[in-house]
DNA sequence: TAGTGGTCTAGACCACGTG
DNA sequence: ACGTGGTCTAGACCACTAT
């Protein structure tokens, strides 16, 4: 790794750091206000694997995002400061930023600023827990962790965490209960080189959404979730933990959850009971 | 219902059809390109209900898409085009479009034109059918309509619709085959007002998305949907259909879908049996 | 009053697809 | 060669928030 680069530049010439993508000659143009007076063709790269601009800050910015040098719930530089950091235009920023708006990565709040956003308010926007109740708001239910030890991984969570069997991993083990109907049971594991030192305590103690604690005390965003969706029958286990048939149609859910950079490092089993609550989706 | 406005200032004159909100004073700006010479403040309208530019030419747009002025498949003109016929700058009608096709309604191809996006082509996309298979691609299988006949909207199903109890809908029945396994039993409801004519004959011909037929024979394109997504068990009907034992889990997908103007124009109750495929979703 | 994001404009140039 | 969408810039002004 070379020192964080802070304008193009510097980027420019070092490559950029993950796609290896030169400049590619955009942004070469002369602007020149006065019409008619265009100057310097200047026809360097033609265009071998072109990026545009925004792109490359984007990756810069999503950088900053990954190392923290901006960190949850904290404002970001304002698009002027950050047109003057990477030497281009406050447009090109603005477009930047509004790619990591739509990916939630940052929220614009007008009249404030840019602010990176955190699981914690997402107890507010629910964009990983779908489950809803078919009368009153959404709502966070009290969780209770069974279990929770780190163990070699097993091929098949191996393989979807994209590491090698028997590499270390976090299994946890917990229910989930809402106005005191115990309605999931997820058992989840997650990327032992990134959760050392989570322990059941800690889980219990937190109030509030698991991301959140991820985020605040290892330092692991969950930026987006892959879900696949079965319906299947209820285990004597799951029957008993909670409090249903053995027998009875549950939703079971597996997903995985990745961070910058499309690395995973989580995949969770979720089974609800569906008598209560559905998962909302929502096509467009 | 006026006269369809061409211009913007047409439209200013009228208010804006639906919400009624006034231009509010935005482009009244000065663009002078030599700086330092602003003129005209102007002082109009301050904001009362303040609406962007680019949002009302987003209206206009999407009424020419409602009316059929530009149908699925066709191009619509040009952003240079358009700008002319509102009056405003291309990179106002840019904007516009940007969010009309995030919202998937049209689709830019570069070096081509902006299309009117079909149903059609979403046999590559599965924008609407999110059941994926085990093991291989993403394909329609066969449908086999059961039954299709008009009758008086049931309480429920009025709900959904916003129509009144007793107004005519249209039930569809339906069972979806793929790879020679019964894998989804859906029951549909459509507005009847919008399906005058439609039978099973014309269904069973059709080949391709059921919304394709809709968007090409009835005019009514879906824009939107929102599911509900339960476990349950199969009933001896459903069973026997699908080909599963009674009290089997399956999928229960519940949808009301929308078309222009977020009026509901459909209800669909599906079931699917989740054993060799899974319903797919991704969260961001 | 100052600073931030949001809107609008206008012009130049690039990349893509089709004649 | 031409037209279309895509990128980039620069400047002016509006709307919101805090001080």
């Amino acid at each position: 790794m070379s020192s964080l680069p802070t304008s193009l530049t510097a980027a420019a010439a070092n490559g950029t750091p993950e796609s290896g993508a030169p400049l590619s000659g955009a942004g070469t143009q002369s602007p020149s206000n006065t019409p008619g007076a265009s100057v310097a063709p200047a026809g360097v790269s033609p265009s071998p694997t072109f990026s545009p601009l925004y792109q490359q800050i984007k990756a810069l910015i999503m950088q900053s995002l990954q190392t923290g040098e901006w960190k949850p719930g904290e404002m970001i530089p304002s698009e002027m400061d950050l047109a003057a950091r990477y030497k281009v235009s406050q447009g090109t920023v603005r477009k930047a930023i509004d790619e990591l708006a739509a990916d939630n990565l940052v929220a614009r709040r007008q009249g404030k600023g840019t602010f990176v956003t955190t699981h914690y308010e997402d107890v507010v926007k629910f964009r990983f827990l779908r489950l809803v109740p078919d009368e009153g708001e959404p709502h966070y239910g009290a969780s209770r962790v069974l279990e929770c030890k780190r163990l070699r991984a097993p091929a098949e969570i191996a393989r979807l965490l994209d590491i090698r069997t028997g590499d270390s991993v976090v299994q946890i083990r917990r229910v989930l209960t809402f106005s005191n109907e115990a309605t999931v049971l997820d058992e989840i594991w997650l990327l032992g080189a990134n959760f050392k030192g989570l322990t059941a305590e800690k889980l219990n103690e937190w109030k509030g959404p698991m991301y959140a604690l991820f985020e605040a005390e290892f330092g692991t965003r969950m930026i987006r979730a892959s879900e696949k969706i079965r319906a299947v029958a209820a285990d004597d286990t799951a029957a008993e933990l909670l409090s249903v048939e053995p027998g009875s149609p549950l939703l079971s859910v597996e997903r995985v959850s990745f961070t910058y950079g499309d690395r995973p490092v989580e995949v969770r089993r979720g089974l609800y009971v569906t008598t209560r609550h559905y998962y909302q989706n929502d096509l467009s």
